[in-house]
DNA sequence: TGTTAGAATTTTATCGTTAGAATTCAAAGT
DNA sequence: ACTTTGAATTCTAACGATAAAATTCTAACA
């Protein structure tokens, strides 16, 4: 592959003449301009950039971290970051941390080992103490879909408690009064958030929450259908259910029908993040949208701002979920 | 940030002398490891892997090109294919192509200007052309789900017309005679060969393919409800259907339950692939499974095996579909 | 015509590592 | 004691770019 160096030959001009027409910045006549844009095209001369990342000490790769590469949730989010960055010509490197306190610590050592210019965070399993800790050090880092105390600049997130509210108000307003909650895994601080809203819509129309109409699931399929059938085997009158997730309200719905139940009539379901997949399920499945796409987008605006020193970004560090009506929130009968 | 200068100075010892000790490789006596490794710990030294690619000529980076980040049937690939780069200590950097041959092109040559070590390829627009001219350059491709022509050492596939095939047959051991198919768009090869199976059933079981009973889907949810639209709008008597993927299988069973159809009923339907969220249509989508996590897992190994030089690498470069039966093909009545 | 300011360009050092040649060292053989 | 030999270590030159300082050029103005 050709060097800068033989750029520089072909054209009779020095090296820095070439950098400066690569890096088009500073002045460069039009007519030398040319003749080294000739040369680089004549050699089929390409930048490495590597040599470049030594040189400038920038490496344009930003590092992601997000609990896993498959799953609705996590695609879109790393749809909406990629292709901002790629868009200015910055590159991802994506890792995942699986939920699992080790292994989130070491992917976020592998990508800062990796030399990324910044690191966009899903984690759910690490502690925020860690994480205070961890933007002392020079690394830039950014969190996605959580709030870190006192780095909220850094953070774009999410009002989980907000849509925890809305998830059970809705359920609320038609006019179910017995109401199941499956949870996610409480040290995730999205899930925690949920429920709190949860509480909060609960409290606003006095009604006692109760601790048997509460089930922790995984967030997966299976922790709506484990949820379900722990709420069925107890033999509590219910006729509403609150999913945390999509996935666990797209489980429940399997295992509620596979019991002979008739959604939604019989049971009520909503669920939460809008997922792709939520309008195929049966019946339809009433959630609260979770904005996902957008704020990787947006966290990819806010490197793009403060890292790579991009004009015109304007960052919008909180969003809120919003309510989707479909087919499995109905009227109580 | 500490360098290996410093470090050496610490030690009291040679740059070369650090450099073996962090490369493993070549003898270095205990004693001096020791020293060294002590000077390495005391100064939270890490070495900076860009200097490293650049003087190694080695940037232990894998470039990845897939159609889009998010879907159940990439995410599955990719997480494959990190984990066992991750494992190795390589890293992936990862872009998209859209499935549009300007955005495919495009991504190659980002990846290429990125300096990977080799770039592993899921590309359904570009020509098989262009990929046999790009396998000319110096950059080591390798095909994800794709077999091109002559490049086979290069591919990991899976045998689509046997899963084709797997399909129809199993519609046809059901007694269904009038079997309409959706197809993914032609243009991409594994829609073709999926339909070549399908035809191929057909043929050995003395049914001829009717033109009105296939339509060219989009491998989306949407192809999936326009395609069913289409057969029924066309009032022709079909009892299964067979769908190319499961996006557009999931897609048909809500456009057929929104048209007052009984599933599996009224309707059996199959799909392709085995997406996770294929146990929770309703009825369960029986499929024809597609490893394409494995698959994932064996390009990297590839990989591995190829350019880093990995010893104990069995490849298998050709996997097999097989049948999930589940409940949305029944028995024609 | 001679200055001079500012633009254009070149020079030179540097980024942090690896790799191969050159050197030193230590133990073994004669 | 003196080679010999192979292991351990050091030296030195890259790798391919960037960036700051130094220099040359150009054109405008007195």
């Amino acid at each position: 592959m050709a060097t800068i160096y033989e750029v520089s030959k072909l054209a009779g001009v020095s090296l820095a003449t070439v950098s400066r027409v690569i890096n088009k910045n500073s002045r460069v006549s039009d007519k030398t301009r040319l003749k080294v844009q000739d040369a680089m095209k004549e050699l089929g001369y390409r930048p490495n950039s590597i040599a470049q990342s030594l040189a400038s000490n920038r490496s344009n790769s930003v590092g992601i971290l997000v609990s896993e590469l498959h799953g609705p949730f996590f695609g879109q989010m790393m749809a909406g970051i990629e292709a901002e960055l790629r868009a200015a010509g910055k590159h991802v490197i994506i890792t995942c941390g699986h939920s699992e306190e080790d292994k989130e610590k070491d992917g976020i050592e592998f990508l800062i080992s990796r030399n990324c210019d910044a690191i966009i965070l899903h984690v759910e399993a690490v502690s925020d103490a860690y994480l205070i800790d961890l933007c002392k050090g020079k690394m830039p880092v950014y969190f996605m879909s959580r709030l870190v105390e006192g780095l909220n600049d850094n953070c774009i997130s999410l009002d989980n408690e907000l849509g925890g509210y809305l998830a059970t108000q809705s359920v609320l307003e038609q006019g179910h009064l017995a109401i199941a909650y499956i949870a996610g895994p409480q040290f995730k601080a999205d899930s925690k958030d949920r429920l709190a809203g949860h509480k909060r819509a609960l409290a606003d129309n006095n009604i006692a929450f109760s601790d048997t109409l509460y089930f922790e699931g995984d967030f997966k399929e299976t922790g709506g259908s484990d949820g379900l059938k722990y709420f069925i085997d107890s033999k509590q009158k219910f006729s509403a259910l609150v999913c945390a997730n999509d996935e666990m309200a797209s489980g429940a719905i399997t295992y509620g029908r596979e019991q002979g139940l008739s959604l939604p009539k019989d049971l009520s379901i909503i669920g939460f993040d809008n997922i792709i997949f939520a309008r195929h399920t049966y019946p339809k499945l009433t959630t609260i949208d979770n904005p996902v796409n957008l704020m990787g987008h947006m966290a990819a605006k806010l490197v793009l701002k403060n890292i790579y020193k991009q004009k015109d970004m304007s960052i919008t560090h909180s969003f809120e979920p919003t309510l989707i009506t479909r087919d499995s929130l109905i009227n109580k009968t």
